[in-house]
DNA sequence: TATAATAAATGACACGATGTCATGTGTCAA
DNA sequence: TTGACACATGACATCGTGTCATTTATTATA
């Protein structure tokens, strides 16, 4: 987490901070960034930013979070809409992703955070669903949202189990969406058929 | 890939290189990696390295395919011994990267792979399974092997689909057990989980 | 064998990035 | 007014990368 110092800044100066940083994480993958370009970009010295952040990645962390906590929110008003059906809370959460334009400020953030996603990364994306996570209040307030009973699970056990099996899925297709430079409908096409498959079953 | 001269180096001398390479790498993951470690390590000196290698990223992956080709084949060995039953090859591979001993060679070095899986070195686990690569041999090989009749599949087209999960998932459950610090029969237990869940199918 | 041509080895160097630290500046309470 | 404290600043030590001019070895050719 950013230091205290970085949240007492005046907010044109913070907010400057973080438009170069992630000009500068839109720019090339996190391992490629360079705090250089960024106090550069943000006018401010050197010495400053060690004083707002621990490194580049606390930096970096810090933004990737801001980012996806708007779409968590997003997840939870789908499974609302349709009344905890968690494969269409997905789907809507992965078209969501998908119509990002290009010029868009988030998009090459994302799309490097993607190109890129180690277990730290993926551990932000879904720590949402996380039991072990300090903040898990948003698990509790997302559980009860879902509708088990069109889930053919025996126990809590199965259903955390499930939860894994449809975000690895899902963001297998969003890396390959982006990998392999895919239109948004042959992205939803493939994700379509993947997660029908998933629905009935691999094996007869 | 590493340049010719890489090659062409007296077998005693590309050893030491090779050992130098994977002990830096087993020490830390691939962004942290760096060659002054290794040439010191090899003893030679550092333009040498380049007259080798193009750089870091060369020298990682090569060593991850040499590691790695080595599981392709005894996957290749259990899909026969189980008849082209994909999900008991599968599993079988899996097992076999639980073996693996904390004070083995290898198991630093997957280990740092596997908590920084990009797309990229994802790629490299995953290309017996991709048609467009060059390296679509193995894919030839392995194709036939598989039995289809006990899949729930309609076409050719779905098939491909299935590996794609299948391989997420396996993935996801062996990140997972190095990240948690899991014992081999909890890993593999949740992974037999997975597996069953998918092919029985999420769905009711 | 002598010589030219080619390949490989070498390490100093230019460049750039990181994180620290001594010093400077501003603010606020006593 | 003064001292304490938080924050700002940029020069610097350190380390890592990739290059290149030079040297050394090897191979081909006459």
């Amino acid at each position: 987490m950013p230091k205290l110092t970085f949240f007492n800044l005046p907010e044109i100066k913070r907010n400057k901070l973080i438009k170069a940083a992630e000009a500068e994480f839109s720019r090339v993958p996190l391992s490629q960034a360079s705090i250089s370009n960024i106090v550069k970009a943000a006018e401010i010295p050197r010495g400053s930013f060690y004083q707002y952040f621990e490194n580049k990645e606390d930096a970096y962390y810090f933004l990737l979070e801001e980012q996806w906590n708007k779409r968590q929110d997003k997840f939870i008003a789908s499974l609302n809409k349709y009344n905890g059906d968690i494969f269409e809370a997905f789907k809507e959460l992965f078209q969501l992703m998908l119509e990002e334009k290009k010029t868009e400020d988030g998009y090459n953030f994302l799309k490097n955070a993607l190109l890129n996603v180690t277990h730290e990364i993926e551990d932000v994306f879904t720590r949402i669903f996380d039991e072990k996570q300090i903040d898990s209040n948003k698990l509790k307030e997302i559980t009860p949202l879902i509708n088990k009973d069109c889930l053919n699970i025996s126990g809590e056990e199965e259903f955390y189990h499930i939860i894994q099996i449809i975000t690895s899925v899902t963001f297998r297709n969003l890396v390959e969406k982006y990998t392999r430079n895919m239109s948004k409908e042959e992205a939803l096409e493939n994700f379509v058929i993947e997660m029908n498959l998933l629905k009935k079953g691999l094996y007869k």
